[in-house]
RNA sequence: GCCCAUGUAGCUCAGUGGUAGAGCACCUCCUUGGUAAGGAGGAGGUCACCGGUUCAAGUCCGGUCAUGGGCUCCA
């Protein structure tokens, strides 16, 4: 059990019945975020030490059997380790196989790791005389005096350590794959190729492990979304486009009438005036793109658009110039609602002014980074821009935060919160970037002090942002809710507002979204319910099965009184066994079996059974399970196993 | 986009150059059952697509597309 579970049961029982409490307390959002840097214990040292030094293993096998190879890095990471090799060869499922033979054989040599301090000049020279022009290039890059090599057997390393004693204490290790790399992570630099494997210190984590990575399959959002029929990605569509089936689309409508009333009602971090409604369009002139510099700055990523009779007949007005067609497709809500604010003449009584919108944007991601419903090429987003005036933001951006920590805790998700500072491609001028960091970073202080990780150079080109973090079941993190701060915006649209003293202003803005974008949170929530989901949410929340021919009338009949009680209740009439008409709805994950036999039927009565609790020997009536429904929807009651 | 791997029936997968297979799902019939797969029969494939080698290609080669694991990028 990780610090995640405990933390999630501690966390559950103190948010009891989430509809019913009112704003977030204090207490409540000390629970959920998890730092992201956790102290290391004496094991993950040892974990650490051992991940490293099979790197280096791996390393000089790699060299023993394909000469010439030049080396990268090769670090440790969660679960195991890589190495960036430089070599002609591309390796293989098979080189693999001969690659980790290898490194068994070597193993059993006992090697030492012997520490070596050598000069920066005496590193730049070895490396440059044994042609390792990559480890020469980040000997460069080290100060004198703090070089060391590690030497196990016939192979050394610049390495800082620390490491294992001897290479016989590797033994627990398997490599996992190849992958294709770039040395620094640059894409215009030395293309590598990455080996990596996972290493343990018994047999038994190593197994383990193993067991973890097939258990995590059973979770896939991919292979759940096509068992449970929730969604499709049609080949003929195009890749990353994502079709909803009736499961699915069930959920996701569910699920957006819950945050549309969230919206609303503004019940969580702004309960003094709630969000607005927009609907703005999909595409627009591409001026607008150009005005709001997502043309300049994130063009890689747009969609343009264009009439095939403007193009046919040779209409089509370049614009600015770069021969883009007319539109351009949204690949963010943004200047919408921009424009939207822009209308009119706005007084400080109107601010803050929250717009949202579930807003579906289209974005070209390179076809390698696509991932189901974790990384795809049309999503929609729980979008919201807050115009406010410089003084407001502090307290605009906590109760975003409350509001994003209420929706992650409806489903108890283990989620952490980082700070991304301005990049190299940005807009703006350093003293705005300065004001828009230290805003956000003051509110993390204060809601989260100690919690939350910063990460440097991670920022929009508009502005820096604070980031929820989930992990999928492979434990890959995924961005969820964002905030994110812009000074820019406003000024490129000339937004202005007119204070208390009759003086025109420009408004700061507030670029927000609360789980993301529906279709991540949704793969998101397969992974962590394993698909199977919170009574609110299950596109089948009943389903009926009378045991004998006799009884398909009344389970009819309790079917339909469900669904006019307002819930998603259907009856089986297939011609199975009980047997399998159990294991045909456990199998689809239905919440609540209801099974109506003879005995039923004569005393107008029905046997429930749970997909969590088996049984429910205490309901016998309809009515006394409508009520046990109700409760459990209107609590959100999110179970797992 | 880059590296490696994969692509055979709706799904999961066998099939190593000689006329396309299984289980589940689906359809029909029998069975009407008391908590995780009742029985029999049937239908279903341009072996991702395009090209090449060969007397002969699901199988070998090349290209394209898609998917998976990574890199890079992001909600």
């Amino acid at each position: 059990m990780g610090p995640g579970l405990l933390l999630r049961q501690a966390r559950q029982q103190l948010l009891g019945c989430p509809e019913t409490r009112g704003p977030p307390r204090a207490q409540e959002r000390a629970v959920p975020i998890i730092p992201k840097q956790q102290e290391q214990t004496e094991k993950d040292l040892l974990l650490w030490r051992i991940r490293h030094s099979t790197a280096h293993l791996m390393a000089q096998a790699v060299q023993d059997l394909f000469p010439g190879t030049r080396l990268g890095f090769g670090p440790p990471v969660r679960n195991g380790f890589y190495y960036d090799f430089e070599t002609e060869h591309p390796f293989s499922d098979a080189d693999l196989k001969r690659i980790e033979k290898r490194m068994r054989e070597l193993r059993k040599a006992r090697a030492p790791f012997l520490r070596r301090e050598i000069t920066r000049a005496d590193a730049l020279a070895l490396f440059r005389g044994q042609g390792e022009h990559l480890k020469a290039e980040h000997v460069e890059t080290l100060e004198d005096g703090t070089i060391t090599l590690y030497q196990s057997g016939s192979f050394q390393d610049l390495c800082a350590g620390p490491h294992v004693e001897h290479t016989g204490e590797l033994q627990h290790f398997k490599l996992l794959g190849v992958s294709g790399s770039y040395w620094r992570g640059d894409e215009h630099r030395e293309r590598l190729q990455r080996i990596h494997g996972t290493a343990w210190s018994t047999k038994q984590e190593l197994k383990e492990h193993l067991g973890r990575l097939q258990e995590a399959k059973r979770r896939d959002h991919r292979i759940l979304g096509r068992q449970l029929g929730l969604f499709e990605f049609p080949e003929l569509a195009g890749p990353g486009l994502p079709f909803y089936l009736p499961n699915g689309a069930l959920v996701m409508e569910e699920m957006k009438r819950w945050m549309w009333q969230l919206h609303v009602s503004g019940a969580y971090g702004h309960p003094d005036k709630p969000y607005e409604p927009l609907l703005t369009p999909h595409i627009l002139r591409t001026e607008a793109w150009h005005t709001s510099g997502h043309i300049q700055n994130y063009r890689e990523n747009m969609y343009m658009v264009y009439s095939l009779d403007e193009l046919d007949h040779g209409l089509l007005k370049g614009a600015a110039g770069e021969g883009l067609g007319n539109y351009g497709l949204k690949p963010m809500n943004c200047p919408g609602h921009v424009m939207v604010f822009g209308l009119g003449k706005k007084s400080y009584r109107d601010l803050p002014t929250r717009y949202f919108e579930f807003g579906t944007v289209y974005r070209y991601e390179r076809s390698g980074t696509l991932h189901g419903m974790l990384r795809v090429r049309g999503f929609t987003q729980d979008d919201a821009h807050i115009f406010c005036t410089p003084e407001q933001y502090p307290s605009e951006v906590e109760g975003v935060f409350d509001f994003c920590c209420h929706v992650l805790d409806t489903f108890g998700f283990d989620y952490h919160v980082g700070l991304k500072t301005r990049g190299e491609k940005r807009i703006g001028s350093d003293d705005i970037w300065d004001m828009a960091e230290d805003g956000l970073r003051s509110v993390l202080e204060k809601r989260a002090a100690g919690k939350y990780y910063v990460q440097e150079g991670d920022a929009t080109f508009y502005g820096p942002k604070v980031d929820f973090v989930i992990k999928d079941s492979l434990g890959r993190e995924w961005q969820g809710g964002t905030i994110q701060l812009d000074f820019n915006l406003p000024r490129r649209f000339d937004l202005g507002y007119i204070d208390s003293h009759g003086k025109p202003c420009r408004p700061v803005m507030i670029h927000r979204a609360i789980q993301g974008s529906f279709e991540r949170f949704f793969g998101l929530l397969v992974e962590e319910f394993a698909g199977a989901f919170p009574l609110w949410l299950a596109p089948v929340q009943v389903r009926v099965l009378p045991i004998g021919l006799d009884q398909r009338e009344y389970a009819q009949q309790v079917a339909t009184a469900l669904r006019s009680a307002g819930f998603r209740a259907q009856a089986d009439g297939s011609a199975e066994t009980l047997n399998k008409k159990i294991r045909s709805g456990k199998t689809a994950k239905i919440p609540y079996l209801v099974v109506v036999g003879a005995r039923e039927l004569e005393q107008g009565t029905i046997t429930v059974e749970s997909y969590f609790d088996g049984k429910l020997r205490q309901i016998t009536a309809l009515d006394h399970f409508v009520e046990h429904l109700a409760k459990e929807v209107a609590a959100k009651v999110a179970r797992r196993r």
